[in-house]
DNA sequence: TCACTATAACTAATGGTATTAGTTTATGCA
DNA sequence: TGCATAAACTAATACCATTAGTTATAGTGA
């Protein structure tokens, strides 16, 4: 019985990895297990069970796409910081689309943690938004307008929904570009 | 032995009812079954598996999501098209929850016969932004963006992301009119 | 009306999954 | 060096999809 010296980190890798590389689908303990080189069993040693891969998933997915987007906007302001951020968060979703999944399909809706992260990418957002001098309302309805159309086309794109060739990060530049420009003149 | 009388219909009607009752994890044979009170293996006589009955639900997700928003936008153009398709966009997703995450998440990229429902979908949008006055690439990049406003809003919204009470289509209606505007000013 | 055929729905079996209980043994610490 | 903790295991249970083979119903032709 050699020991690999598993732990919660070790497992959540493989887990990224697998979802990353095959798909949401693809998370199962046997697949996990299997790439640890260990029997299933082993794994609940370390974690209660596949509900909390997930919702680690879900955290480790919400906390880089942070760390992805931060440093893209920061010392950025207006339409420069927004594009940054956008173009940060299609990277991230393209770079790990299994984990992007999970940053969004949340485990119970009421995660503390999670949600505590979620907030700081809103943050992020509303402070790139913050010289559009809306009122407090329209601020709020602008970061939910932003982050649909990042999400939706993020998601679009991931799903195989764009059948053109045409050059894609163009569209979402456009998109953002017709929504900011519109956001100037509502107020 | 009663016969219950299966059919592919009745099968797919029951799945549909499950998936947007209790979400797509929950679609399997056995749940299926369950409801029309029979066997899984019966189920067999009437499709290939579980996969058939996940490529039908995307089919007539489809095509409900475009019966939806046909007779909505039907007769109008311009903003007012637009808004019309947005709101049975919305409406679709939240009374079919299930169905509509079916028509996202397609099996085979290449099934020819929901790309032409797709398709038609589309083409009601690009109709809709016929009197933008686009160049056909703008065009193209306008119906993506629109898509990516709707698909992201509702996803969003599905899966609990917006936490505020604020009112929500209200949100949906202002990021519309600011894409919609800044569309005007870029041709 | 009756036999016959096609097939709907079934039971049984296989192999995959998550998870729990109970066992063995490696490893770190006294 | 010995021992206690716990890591990884085997065995077992319960669910899932799917296939093979069985039973018997319902519609057809005589």
């Amino acid at each position: 019985m050699p020991r690999v010296g598993l732990d919660l980190s070790k497992i959540i890798q493989a887990a990224a990895k697998i979802v990353d590389e095959q798909g949401v689908e693809a998370i199962t303990l046997a697949a996990i297990a299997r790439d640890l080189s260990v029997k299933p069993p082993s794994l609940f040693n370390h974690v209660q069970g596949l509900s909390q891969i997930k919702r680690e998933l879900s955290l480790i997915g919400v906390k880089m796409l942070y760390d992805t987007m931060q440093p893209a906007s920061d010392g950025k302001l207006g339409d420069e910081a927004i594009f940054a951020l956008a173009n940060a968060y299609l990277q991230f979703t393209r770079d790990h689309p299994g984990l992007y999944e999970f940053t969004i399909a949340l485990p119970h809706p009421k995660d503390e943690e999670i949600e505590k992260e979620g907030n700081k990418i809103i943050a992020l957002i509303t402070e790139a938004l913050r010289n559009y001098q809306l009122s407090e309302e329209n601020a709020i309805h602008a970061v939910r307008g932003l982050r649909s159309i990042l999400h939706g086309f993020s998601s679009l794109e991931q799903k195989g929904g764009f059948g053109m060739p045409l050059r894609k990060e163009e569209s979402l530049n456009l998109v953002i570009k017709a929504f900011l420009t519109g956001l100037d003149q509502i107020k």
